[in-house]
DNA sequence: TTTTTGTACTCAAATATTTGAATACAAAAA
DNA sequence: TTTTTGTATTCAAATATTTGAGTACAAAAA
């Protein structure tokens, strides 16, 4: 389970309230691979700290609650870097598309196409959206250092994953269409 | 949630046990965009069976308990077809391997190489194992009846994200090998 | 000036998934 | 003949994720 340790690398760049931690998962670099909800991160922070992996600095703000800036410790990046050295296994597919495949026969084609056709239209838009990620890189390509190659890659990866998907939508449709013709 | 509605699905092709099911999500089609434990698998039935959605007839075997075979009710057919009806979303991204992009800088790069030729090792054996789903339909691959062709495709899915994988795992380990040159 | 958006955190409950153990017999392999 | 593999189901606990509500203020937009 990678929230610890997507957590603890985005503090091991640098130290952020768990607001901003939140939002590198909804709109950063955490979005091409690992969705959490404010309220994990939250949790998880809590339970971090508790566990020693990470620490905070309260920052006192009149009238509300604290704000609170973490930073991880020599522990938590001891458990990074173990983490990291060992293999990892790739995530289960859970994707409820597939059910078509068992039952789609059981609605009208046309329920089929349109939901091929819109999912088709959200991963063009996703794929523009993980494109955005990757413009800082995508200029000085062939002259990144390590650090910044990786993160390029794995925005490759996402970039990927959705133009895949589009792949695969546009050669469904066709065959669905081919077919129902 | 389609765990409910994969079962469903199975069960509206043909009446089987809880074990029959699992083995459907382990090794059969299921495996190819849902996965499930055998424990979730009769917990689910016997959840769906009290809401009545399924029914099953028990088959008596001495000395110990009883095999159940279930079906599918009218109601069950119902939530399944309106379940197929509504769009799905599709479902969040979650990849340990990203965290390579926040913190790969900091284990040595035999590291990352290693565990990006492990996973390319992996993908390709998965697409040998895909592809063995297809079998069936790839040789009458211009006659299938809307029901085949939607499960074809469904296997085409995990068979292109497989391939996907494999095609990012040689431009990653070129893009590593030539920066770290 | 009112409303919306953004910053910043907390609590609780429900649902889903994973992990581990247990029972029991048949058939096939060593 | 003993061991392993396959069939078939159940229970319990721990962990992870989702959903929904609530507090409070600042800044920007309408």
């Amino acid at each position: 389970m990678a929230l610890k340790h997507t957590i603890l690398a985005f503090l091991s760049r640098q130290p952020l309230s768990g607001y901003d931690v939140a939002k590198e998962f909804a709109l950063g670099f955490g979005s091409c691979f690992w969705k959490a909800s404010q309220q994990q991160v939250y949790a998880e922070l809590t339970k971090l700290e508790q566990q020693g992996s990470v620490t905070y600095e309260a920052i006192s703000q009149l009238g509300r609650l604290d704000k609170k800036i973490y930073s991880i410790t020599t522990q938590g990046y001891q458990e990074l870097t173990d983490w990291l050295t060992k293999p990892c296994e790739p995530t289960a597919i859970r994707e409820d598309l597939g059910v078509m495949g068992l039952a789609g026969h059981l609605v009208p084609s046309e329920v089929v196409i349109r939901e091929i056709e819109r999912r088709r239209q959200l991963h063009v838009e996703m794929v523009q959206q993980v494109k955005k990620l990757d413009e800082h890189f995508a200029q000085h390509i062939n002259s990144l250092e390590l650090k910044d190659l990786y993160m390029h890659l794995i925005i490759r990866r996402g970039i990927r994953y959705q133009e895949d998907w589009v792949a695969w939508c546009n050669e469904a449709l066709q065959a669905i269409k081919q077919a129902v013709k």
